[in-house]
DNA sequence: GCGTAACCTTACGCACGAGTAGGTAAGGTG
DNA sequence: CACCTTACCTACTCGTGCGTAAGGTTACGC
Protein backbone atom coordinates (compact mmCIF):
# COMPACT_ATOMS: atom_id res chain seq x y z
CA UNK A 1 0.00 0.00 0.00
CA UNK A 2 2.92 2.57 0.97
CA UNK A 3 5.20 0.68 -1.90
CA UNK A 4 5.97 3.14 -4.61
CA UNK A 5 7.02 0.33 -7.13
CA UNK A 6 8.84 0.91 -10.55
CA UNK A 7 7.21 1.28 -13.48
CA UNK A 8 7.87 -2.23 -15.19
CA UNK A 9 6.48 -3.66 -12.18
CA UNK A 10 3.15 -1.86 -11.53
CA UNK A 11 2.80 -2.83 -15.18
CA UNK A 12 2.74 -6.28 -14.64
CA UNK A 13 0.81 -6.19 -12.00
CA UNK A 14 -2.11 -4.30 -13.65
CA UNK A 15 -1.68 -6.77 -17.18
CA UNK A 16 -2.43 -9.85 -14.27
CA UNK A 17 -5.42 -8.14 -12.82
CA UNK A 18 -6.35 -6.43 -16.44
CA UNK A 19 -6.66 -10.45 -17.11
CA UNK A 20 -7.93 -12.01 -14.26
CA UNK A 21 -10.87 -9.29 -14.28
CA UNK A 22 -11.58 -9.82 -18.13
CA UNK A 23 -11.32 -13.42 -17.84
CA UNK A 24 -14.17 -12.99 -15.28
CA UNK A 25 -16.41 -10.41 -15.97
CA UNK A 26 -15.83 -10.28 -19.99
CA UNK A 27 -14.58 -7.41 -22.14
CA UNK A 28 -17.59 -4.85 -21.37
CA UNK A 29 -18.79 -5.98 -18.29
CA UNK A 30 -14.92 -5.39 -16.69
CA UNK A 31 -14.73 -1.93 -15.06
CA UNK A 32 -11.53 0.18 -15.43
CA UNK A 33 -12.27 0.61 -11.37
CA UNK A 34 -12.56 -3.21 -10.80
CA UNK A 35 -8.95 -3.48 -12.70
CA UNK A 36 -7.48 -0.55 -10.90
CA UNK A 37 -8.41 -2.20 -7.46
CA UNK A 38 -7.94 -5.48 -8.17
CA UNK A 39 -4.04 -4.08 -9.29
CA UNK A 40 -3.98 -2.44 -5.86
CA UNK A 41 -3.70 1.14 -7.06
CA UNK A 42 -5.39 4.18 -8.45
CA UNK A 43 -7.43 4.54 -11.98
CA UNK A 44 -5.46 6.70 -13.36
CA UNK A 45 -1.97 5.01 -12.86
CA UNK A 46 -3.57 2.19 -14.99
CA UNK A 47 -4.02 4.84 -18.04
CA UNK A 48 -0.72 6.61 -17.58
CA UNK A 49 0.71 3.59 -17.82
CA UNK A 50 -1.32 1.18 -20.56
CA UNK A 51 -3.99 3.68 -21.82
CA UNK A 52 -7.69 3.20 -22.77
CA UNK A 53 -9.65 0.39 -21.72
CA UNK A 54 -9.37 -1.05 -25.66
CA UNK A 55 -5.26 -0.65 -25.56
CA UNK A 56 -5.25 -2.34 -22.33
CA UNK A 57 -7.48 -5.16 -23.29
CA UNK A 58 -4.60 -5.52 -26.81
CA UNK A 59 -2.06 -5.37 -24.53
CA UNK A 60 -3.02 -8.27 -22.30
CA UNK A 61 -3.29 -10.24 -25.51
CA UNK A 62 -0.60 -9.61 -26.77
CA UNK A 63 1.19 -10.41 -23.94
CA UNK A 64 -0.34 -13.71 -23.17
CA UNK A 65 -0.19 -14.81 -26.82
CA UNK A 66 3.25 -14.20 -27.08
CA UNK A 67 3.92 -16.41 -24.23
CA UNK A 68 2.03 -19.07 -25.34
CA UNK A 69 3.72 -18.68 -28.62
CA UNK A 70 7.23 -18.73 -27.28
CA UNK A 71 5.85 -21.62 -24.57
CA UNK A 72 5.22 -23.94 -27.30
CA UNK A 73 7.76 -23.23 -29.68
CA UNK A 74 10.67 -23.44 -27.09
CA UNK A 75 8.76 -26.79 -26.11
CA UNK A 76 8.97 -27.88 -30.09
CA UNK A 77 12.56 -27.13 -30.86
CA UNK A 78 14.87 -29.57 -28.79
CA UNK A 79 12.71 -32.24 -30.51
CA UNK A 80 14.05 -34.75 -33.38
CA UNK A 81 11.35 -36.69 -35.17
CA UNK A 82 7.64 -34.99 -36.20
CA UNK A 83 5.75 -37.29 -33.76
CA UNK A 84 8.58 -36.30 -30.39
CA UNK A 85 7.58 -32.44 -31.90
CA UNK A 86 4.13 -32.53 -32.53
CA UNK A 87 3.98 -34.39 -28.80
CA UNK A 88 5.83 -31.74 -27.10
CA UNK A 89 4.29 -28.86 -29.00
CA UNK A 90 1.11 -30.52 -27.65
CA UNK A 91 2.18 -31.17 -24.26
CA UNK A 92 3.78 -27.07 -23.71
CA UNK A 93 0.49 -25.70 -25.06
CA UNK A 94 -2.20 -27.64 -22.20
CA UNK A 95 0.83 -27.15 -19.72
CA UNK A 96 1.07 -23.48 -20.65
CA UNK A 97 -3.40 -23.74 -20.84
CA UNK A 98 -3.53 -25.04 -17.63
CA UNK A 99 -1.01 -23.00 -15.59
CA UNK A 100 -2.43 -19.71 -16.99
CA UNK A 101 -6.14 -20.43 -17.27
CA UNK A 102 -7.35 -16.88 -17.09
CA UNK A 103 -4.93 -16.04 -20.27
CA UNK A 104 -6.30 -18.79 -22.11
CA UNK A 105 -10.17 -17.54 -21.32
CA UNK A 106 -9.36 -14.09 -22.31
CA UNK A 107 -7.72 -15.10 -25.59
CA UNK A 108 -10.31 -17.89 -26.52
CA UNK A 109 -13.52 -16.26 -25.26
CA UNK A 110 -13.37 -12.71 -24.84
CA UNK A 111 -10.97 -11.53 -27.66
CA UNK A 112 -13.32 -13.86 -30.40
CA UNK A 113 -16.49 -12.70 -29.30
CA UNK A 114 -15.70 -8.98 -29.38
CA UNK A 115 -15.88 -7.61 -33.15
CA UNK A 116 -13.03 -5.09 -32.47
CA UNK A 117 -10.57 -7.37 -31.54
CA UNK A 118 -11.39 -10.73 -33.32
CA UNK A 119 -9.46 -9.74 -36.47
CA UNK A 120 -6.17 -9.72 -34.45
CA UNK A 121 -6.80 -13.26 -33.02
CA UNK A 122 -8.49 -14.67 -36.32
CA UNK A 123 -5.46 -13.31 -38.20
CA UNK A 124 -2.93 -15.68 -35.22
CA UNK A 125 -5.44 -17.87 -35.32
CA UNK A 126 -5.06 -18.52 -39.48
CA UNK A 127 -1.65 -18.45 -39.05
CA UNK A 128 -1.22 -21.34 -37.01
CA UNK A 129 -3.89 -23.25 -38.86
CA UNK A 130 -1.73 -22.44 -42.03
CA UNK A 131 1.43 -24.14 -39.98
CA UNK A 132 -0.93 -26.92 -39.12
CA UNK A 133 -2.00 -27.26 -42.59
CA UNK A 134 1.22 -27.37 -44.19
CA UNK A 135 2.25 -30.34 -41.83
CA UNK A 136 -0.65 -32.28 -42.99
CA UNK A 137 0.20 -31.46 -46.83
CA UNK A 138 4.03 -32.59 -46.42
CA UNK A 139 3.10 -35.60 -44.41
CA UNK A 140 0.52 -36.67 -47.61
CA UNK A 141 3.04 -35.87 -50.22
CA UNK A 142 5.53 -38.19 -48.34
CA UNK A 143 2.87 -40.62 -48.66
CA UNK A 144 1.25 -39.97 -51.85
CA UNK A 145 -1.96 -39.87 -50.86
CA UNK A 146 -4.10 -37.78 -53.41
CA UNK A 147 -5.86 -34.54 -51.73
CA UNK A 148 -6.94 -30.93 -52.90
CA UNK A 149 -4.85 -28.00 -51.17
CA UNK A 150 -8.67 -27.16 -49.62
CA UNK A 151 -8.99 -30.14 -47.55
CA UNK A 152 -5.89 -29.37 -45.42
CA UNK A 153 -6.78 -26.23 -44.52
CA UNK A 154 -10.17 -27.72 -43.31
CA UNK A 155 -8.66 -30.82 -41.66
CA UNK A 156 -6.17 -28.40 -40.28
CA UNK A 157 -9.52 -26.26 -39.03
CA UNK A 158 -10.79 -29.22 -37.28
CA UNK A 159 -7.70 -30.48 -35.90
CA UNK A 160 -7.10 -27.21 -34.01
CA UNK A 161 -10.88 -26.92 -32.72
CA UNK A 162 -10.20 -29.83 -31.29
CA UNK A 163 -7.51 -28.68 -29.61
CA UNK A 164 -8.90 -25.59 -28.70
CA UNK A 165 -12.52 -27.51 -27.56
CA UNK A 166 -10.15 -29.76 -24.95
CA UNK A 167 -8.02 -26.70 -23.80
CA UNK A 168 -10.87 -25.18 -22.85
CA UNK A 169 -12.59 -28.01 -21.08
CA UNK A 170 -9.01 -27.92 -18.78
CA UNK A 171 -9.44 -24.11 -18.50
CA UNK A 172 -12.61 -24.71 -16.36
CA UNK A 173 -11.61 -28.09 -14.89
CA UNK A 174 -8.89 -27.45 -12.06
CA UNK A 175 -8.39 -30.76 -11.69
CA UNK A 176 -7.45 -32.46 -14.78
CA UNK A 177 -3.90 -32.73 -15.43
CA UNK A 178 -2.95 -30.93 -18.89
CA UNK A 179 -0.03 -33.58 -19.45
CA UNK A 180 -3.55 -36.32 -19.70
CA UNK A 181 -5.10 -33.47 -21.81
CA UNK A 182 -1.97 -34.05 -24.25
CA UNK A 183 -1.69 -37.58 -24.29
CA UNK A 184 -5.69 -37.49 -25.21
CA UNK A 185 -4.76 -35.34 -28.39
CA UNK A 186 -2.29 -36.56 -29.32
CA UNK A 187 -3.77 -39.80 -29.39
CA UNK A 188 -6.94 -38.27 -31.68
CA UNK A 189 -4.44 -36.54 -34.31
CA UNK A 190 -1.85 -39.79 -34.41
CA UNK A 191 -4.53 -42.23 -34.64
CA UNK A 192 -6.66 -40.13 -37.12
CA UNK A 193 -3.90 -38.76 -39.30
CA UNK A 194 -2.41 -42.39 -39.68
CA UNK A 195 -5.45 -43.56 -41.25
CA UNK A 196 -5.80 -40.50 -43.40
CA UNK A 197 -2.38 -41.06 -44.75
CA UNK A 198 -3.31 -44.77 -45.57
CA UNK A 199 -5.66 -43.12 -47.90
CA UNK A 200 -9.03 -44.28 -46.15
CA UNK A 201 -11.98 -41.97 -46.54
CA UNK A 202 -15.70 -42.25 -46.37
CA UNK A 203 -18.01 -41.71 -48.89
CA UNK A 204 -21.41 -40.45 -48.86
CA UNK A 205 -23.96 -43.30 -49.84
CA UNK B 1 -43.95 1.31 -41.28
CA UNK B 2 -47.54 2.51 -40.92
CA UNK B 3 -48.79 -1.01 -40.94
CA UNK B 4 -49.84 -2.44 -37.41
CA UNK B 5 -49.23 -5.71 -36.64
CA UNK B 6 -49.91 -8.50 -34.79
CA UNK B 7 -47.95 -9.66 -31.75
CA UNK B 8 -46.56 -12.88 -32.96
CA UNK B 9 -45.23 -11.17 -36.36
CA UNK B 10 -43.69 -7.88 -34.20
CA UNK B 11 -41.42 -10.28 -32.03
CA UNK B 12 -40.38 -12.27 -34.30
CA UNK B 13 -39.16 -9.46 -36.43
CA UNK B 14 -37.50 -8.15 -33.42
CA UNK B 15 -35.66 -11.71 -32.48
CA UNK B 16 -34.19 -11.59 -36.07
CA UNK B 17 -32.90 -7.91 -35.89
CA UNK B 18 -31.52 -8.69 -32.13
CA UNK B 19 -29.79 -11.66 -33.28
CA UNK B 20 -28.49 -9.79 -36.31
CA UNK B 21 -27.60 -7.50 -34.06
CA UNK B 22 -25.62 -9.31 -31.24
CA UNK B 23 -24.00 -11.08 -33.92
CA UNK B 24 -22.47 -8.69 -35.22
CA UNK B 25 -21.72 -5.90 -32.44
CA UNK B 26 -21.78 -7.97 -29.27
CA UNK B 27 -24.02 -8.32 -26.16
CA UNK B 28 -22.55 -5.23 -24.48
CA UNK B 29 -22.14 -3.07 -27.70
CA UNK B 30 -25.57 -3.69 -29.17
CA UNK B 31 -27.89 -0.83 -28.17
CA UNK B 32 -31.59 -1.77 -27.57
CA UNK B 33 -31.93 1.54 -29.70
CA UNK B 34 -30.21 -0.30 -32.55
CA UNK B 35 -32.41 -3.43 -32.17
CA UNK B 36 -35.23 -1.61 -32.27
CA UNK B 37 -34.71 0.22 -35.33
CA UNK B 38 -33.55 -2.87 -36.80
CA UNK B 39 -36.46 -4.27 -36.09
CA UNK B 40 -38.93 -1.14 -37.47
CA UNK B 41 -40.30 -0.49 -34.35
CA UNK B 42 -39.59 1.69 -31.09
CA UNK B 43 -37.76 0.47 -28.07
CA UNK B 44 -40.66 0.64 -25.81
CA UNK B 45 -42.29 -1.89 -28.10
CA UNK B 46 -39.21 -4.14 -27.28
CA UNK B 47 -39.58 -3.91 -23.73
CA UNK B 48 -43.39 -4.20 -23.63
CA UNK B 49 -42.84 -8.05 -26.23
CA UNK B 50 -39.62 -8.99 -25.00
CA UNK B 51 -38.59 -7.69 -21.21
CA UNK B 52 -35.45 -6.28 -20.71
CA UNK B 53 -31.77 -6.53 -22.46
CA UNK B 54 -30.81 -10.05 -20.70
CA UNK B 55 -34.21 -11.41 -21.25
CA UNK B 56 -34.33 -10.55 -25.09
CA UNK B 57 -31.14 -12.00 -25.42
CA UNK B 58 -32.14 -14.91 -23.68
CA UNK B 59 -35.07 -15.73 -25.69
CA UNK B 60 -32.14 -15.02 -28.81
CA UNK B 61 -30.45 -17.90 -27.53
CA UNK B 62 -33.77 -19.98 -27.11
CA UNK B 63 -34.90 -19.22 -30.51
CA UNK B 64 -31.78 -20.58 -32.33
CA UNK B 65 -30.57 -23.30 -30.00
CA UNK B 66 -34.08 -24.79 -30.02
CA UNK B 67 -34.09 -24.43 -34.03
CA UNK B 68 -30.79 -26.04 -34.08
CA UNK B 69 -31.65 -29.19 -32.33
CA UNK B 70 -35.14 -29.74 -33.92
CA UNK B 71 -33.29 -29.35 -37.13
CA UNK B 72 -30.67 -32.18 -36.76
CA UNK B 73 -32.99 -34.19 -34.44
CA UNK B 74 -35.50 -33.90 -37.96
CA UNK B 75 -32.67 -34.92 -39.91
CA UNK B 76 -31.05 -37.81 -37.82
CA UNK B 77 -34.30 -39.72 -37.50
CA UNK B 78 -35.35 -40.73 -40.73
CA UNK B 79 -31.63 -42.58 -41.11
CA UNK B 80 -31.30 -46.46 -39.93
CA UNK B 81 -27.50 -47.60 -39.58
CA UNK B 82 -24.86 -45.84 -37.32
CA UNK B 83 -23.31 -44.15 -39.99
CA UNK B 84 -26.08 -43.28 -41.97
CA UNK B 85 -27.53 -41.41 -38.47
CA UNK B 86 -24.16 -39.54 -38.20
CA UNK B 87 -23.93 -38.44 -41.64
CA UNK B 88 -27.30 -37.14 -41.57
CA UNK B 89 -26.88 -35.07 -38.48
CA UNK B 90 -23.53 -33.92 -39.60
CA UNK B 91 -25.29 -32.16 -43.15
CA UNK B 92 -28.65 -31.02 -41.03
CA UNK B 93 -26.13 -29.80 -38.45
CA UNK B 94 -23.81 -27.78 -40.94
CA UNK B 95 -26.19 -26.82 -43.61
CA UNK B 96 -28.68 -25.20 -40.79
CA UNK B 97 -25.31 -23.26 -39.55
CA UNK B 98 -24.85 -21.99 -43.19
CA UNK B 99 -28.37 -20.87 -43.21
CA UNK B 100 -28.44 -19.10 -39.88
CA UNK B 101 -24.72 -17.65 -39.54
CA UNK B 102 -25.94 -14.56 -37.77
CA UNK B 103 -27.45 -17.24 -35.28
CA UNK B 104 -24.79 -19.64 -34.79
CA UNK B 105 -22.26 -16.62 -34.32
CA UNK B 106 -25.10 -15.43 -31.12
CA UNK B 107 -25.10 -19.14 -29.95
CA UNK B 108 -21.23 -19.58 -29.92
CA UNK B 109 -19.34 -16.54 -29.42
CA UNK B 110 -21.28 -14.56 -27.79
CA UNK B 111 -23.01 -16.53 -25.38
CA UNK B 112 -19.94 -18.42 -24.11
CA UNK B 113 -18.33 -15.13 -23.36
CA UNK B 114 -20.53 -13.86 -21.09
CA UNK B 115 -20.53 -15.23 -18.17
CA UNK B 116 -24.17 -14.86 -16.90
CA UNK B 117 -25.42 -16.72 -19.94
CA UNK B 118 -22.11 -18.99 -20.35
CA UNK B 119 -23.72 -21.57 -17.90
CA UNK B 120 -27.11 -22.11 -19.75
CA UNK B 121 -24.90 -22.80 -23.28
CA UNK B 122 -22.40 -24.94 -21.44
CA UNK B 123 -24.93 -27.03 -20.31
CA UNK B 124 -26.89 -27.56 -23.87
CA UNK B 125 -23.10 -28.52 -24.70
CA UNK B 126 -22.65 -30.63 -21.87
CA UNK B 127 -25.66 -32.44 -23.15
CA UNK B 128 -24.53 -32.66 -26.80
CA UNK B 129 -20.88 -34.16 -25.56
CA UNK B 130 -22.86 -36.83 -23.50
CA UNK B 131 -24.14 -37.47 -26.18
CA UNK B 132 -21.10 -38.40 -28.23
CA UNK B 133 -19.13 -39.52 -25.34
CA UNK B 134 -21.92 -42.41 -25.33
CA UNK B 135 -22.03 -43.23 -28.51
CA UNK B 136 -18.07 -43.33 -28.29
CA UNK B 137 -19.02 -45.70 -25.83
CA UNK B 138 -21.38 -48.10 -27.06
CA UNK B 139 -18.99 -48.18 -30.14
CA UNK B 140 -16.25 -49.30 -28.40
CA UNK B 141 -17.91 -51.98 -26.14
CA UNK B 142 -19.31 -53.43 -29.19
CA UNK B 143 -15.55 -53.94 -30.65
CA UNK B 144 -14.29 -54.96 -27.12
CA UNK B 145 -11.91 -52.00 -27.34
CA UNK B 146 -10.90 -51.52 -23.46
CA UNK B 147 -10.81 -47.58 -22.00
CA UNK B 148 -11.61 -45.43 -19.47
CA UNK B 149 -14.58 -44.01 -18.80
CA UNK B 150 -13.29 -40.57 -18.80
CA UNK B 151 -11.77 -40.73 -22.02
CA UNK B 152 -14.88 -40.94 -23.66
CA UNK B 153 -16.05 -37.72 -22.47
CA UNK B 154 -12.38 -36.11 -24.04
CA UNK B 155 -13.05 -37.81 -27.03
CA UNK B 156 -16.19 -36.42 -26.97
CA UNK B 157 -15.14 -32.90 -26.37
CA UNK B 158 -12.19 -33.16 -28.99
CA UNK B 159 -14.85 -33.99 -31.38
CA UNK B 160 -17.12 -31.11 -30.70
CA UNK B 161 -14.84 -29.00 -30.36
CA UNK B 162 -13.84 -29.81 -34.49
CA UNK B 163 -17.47 -29.72 -35.33
CA UNK B 164 -17.81 -26.35 -34.19
CA UNK B 165 -14.38 -25.13 -35.67
CA UNK B 166 -15.40 -26.00 -39.05
CA UNK B 167 -19.04 -24.30 -38.33
CA UNK B 168 -17.68 -21.47 -36.90
CA UNK B 169 -15.43 -21.26 -40.13
CA UNK B 170 -18.56 -22.22 -42.08
CA UNK B 171 -19.84 -18.93 -40.41
CA UNK B 172 -17.37 -16.63 -42.13
CA UNK B 173 -17.17 -18.18 -45.36
CA UNK B 174 -20.18 -17.44 -47.36
CA UNK B 175 -18.72 -19.19 -50.44
CA UNK B 176 -18.35 -22.64 -48.68
CA UNK B 177 -20.58 -25.40 -48.83
CA UNK B 178 -22.34 -26.88 -45.93
CA UNK B 179 -22.69 -30.14 -47.69
CA UNK B 180 -19.18 -29.99 -48.06
CA UNK B 181 -18.32 -28.98 -44.67
CA UNK B 182 -20.39 -32.13 -43.33
CA UNK B 183 -18.57 -34.23 -45.96
CA UNK B 184 -14.70 -33.30 -44.24
CA UNK B 185 -16.11 -33.50 -40.89
CA UNK B 186 -17.87 -37.35 -41.59
CA UNK B 187 -14.39 -38.01 -42.87
CA UNK B 188 -12.29 -36.68 -39.96
CA UNK B 189 -14.67 -38.60 -37.68
CA UNK B 190 -15.40 -42.27 -39.49
CA UNK B 191 -11.80 -42.91 -40.22
CA UNK B 192 -10.84 -41.62 -36.68
CA UNK B 193 -13.11 -43.50 -35.00
CA UNK B 194 -12.69 -46.45 -37.10
CA UNK B 195 -8.64 -46.51 -36.45
CA UNK B 196 -9.92 -46.30 -32.53
CA UNK B 197 -11.89 -49.06 -33.10
CA UNK B 198 -9.60 -51.03 -33.94
CA UNK B 199 -7.17 -50.42 -30.62
CA UNK B 200 -4.91 -47.92 -32.14
CA UNK B 201 -2.85 -45.98 -29.61
CA UNK B 202 -0.32 -43.57 -29.58
CA UNK B 203 2.14 -44.10 -26.36
CA UNK B 204 4.60 -42.02 -24.91
CA UNK B 205 8.51 -42.61 -25.74
C1' DG C 1 19.39 19.56 1.29
C1' DC C 2 17.06 20.80 -2.38
C1' DG C 3 15.23 20.44 -7.04
C1' DT C 4 12.92 17.60 -10.03
C1' DA C 5 11.09 13.79 -12.03
C1' DA C 6 8.46 9.79 -11.27
C1' DC C 7 4.85 7.81 -8.68
C1' DC C 8 0.25 8.13 -6.97
C1' DT C 9 -4.25 10.15 -5.36
C1' DT C 10 -9.01 12.30 -4.89
C1' DA C 11 -12.60 14.09 -7.18
C1' DC C 12 -14.81 15.28 -10.99
C1' DG C 13 -17.11 16.01 -16.18
C1' DC C 14 -19.55 13.95 -19.43
C1' DA C 15 -21.60 10.76 -22.71
C1' DC C 16 -24.10 6.90 -23.53
C1' DG C 17 -27.54 3.65 -22.98
C1' DA C 18 -31.04 0.90 -20.07
C1' DG C 19 -35.46 1.31 -18.78
C1' DT C 20 -40.08 4.14 -18.07
C1' DA C 21 -43.96 7.56 -17.91
C1' DG C 22 -47.55 9.01 -20.09
C1' DG C 23 -50.05 9.64 -24.12
C1' DT C 24 -52.07 8.71 -29.19
C1' DA C 25 -54.45 6.20 -32.57
C1' DA C 26 -56.33 2.05 -34.95
C1' DG C 27 -59.38 -1.62 -35.15
C1' DG C 28 -62.53 -4.68 -33.30
C1' DT C 29 -67.06 -5.54 -30.43
C1' DG C 30 -71.39 -4.45 -28.37
C1' DC D 1 -71.79 5.23 -32.15
C1' DA D 2 -69.48 4.42 -27.53
C1' DC D 3 -66.14 1.43 -25.65
C1' DC D 4 -62.15 -1.08 -24.82
C1' DT D 5 -58.18 -3.46 -26.00
C1' DT D 6 -54.02 -3.66 -28.46
C1' DA D 7 -50.40 -1.56 -31.08
C1' DC D 8 -47.37 2.13 -30.99
C1' DC D 9 -44.83 6.61 -30.06
C1' DT D 10 -42.07 10.82 -28.09
C1' DA D 11 -39.54 12.29 -24.59
C1' DC D 12 -37.80 11.83 -20.64
C1' DT D 13 -34.86 9.97 -15.85
C1' DC D 14 -31.01 8.19 -13.97
C1' DG D 15 -27.25 5.15 -13.10
C1' DT D 16 -22.86 3.68 -14.55
C1' DG D 17 -18.33 3.86 -16.06
C1' DC D 18 -14.73 5.93 -19.22
C1' DG D 19 -11.39 9.21 -19.21
C1' DT D 20 -9.08 13.50 -17.00
C1' DA D 21 -7.65 17.74 -14.32
C1' DA D 22 -5.20 19.20 -10.70
C1' DG D 23 -2.66 18.41 -6.97
C1' DG D 24 0.11 15.60 -3.26
C1' DT D 25 4.19 12.68 -1.90
C1' DT D 26 8.41 9.96 -2.12
C1' DA D 27 12.92 8.78 -3.98
C1' DC D 28 16.98 10.02 -6.16
C1' DG D 29 20.65 12.73 -8.45
C1' DC D 30 23.86 16.40 -7.67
Amino acid sequence: MLKRLPRVVREQQMLDAAVKVFADRGFHAASMDEIAEAAGISKPMVYAYLGTKDELFIACLQREATRLMETVAAGVLPAAGPDEQLWNGLRSFFTFVGAHRDGWRVLYRQARSEPHFAGELAGMRARIVEVVAGLLESACAAAAVPARPGDFVAMAYAYVGAAESLADWLADHEEEDPEHTATRMMNFVWVGADALLQGKVWRQP
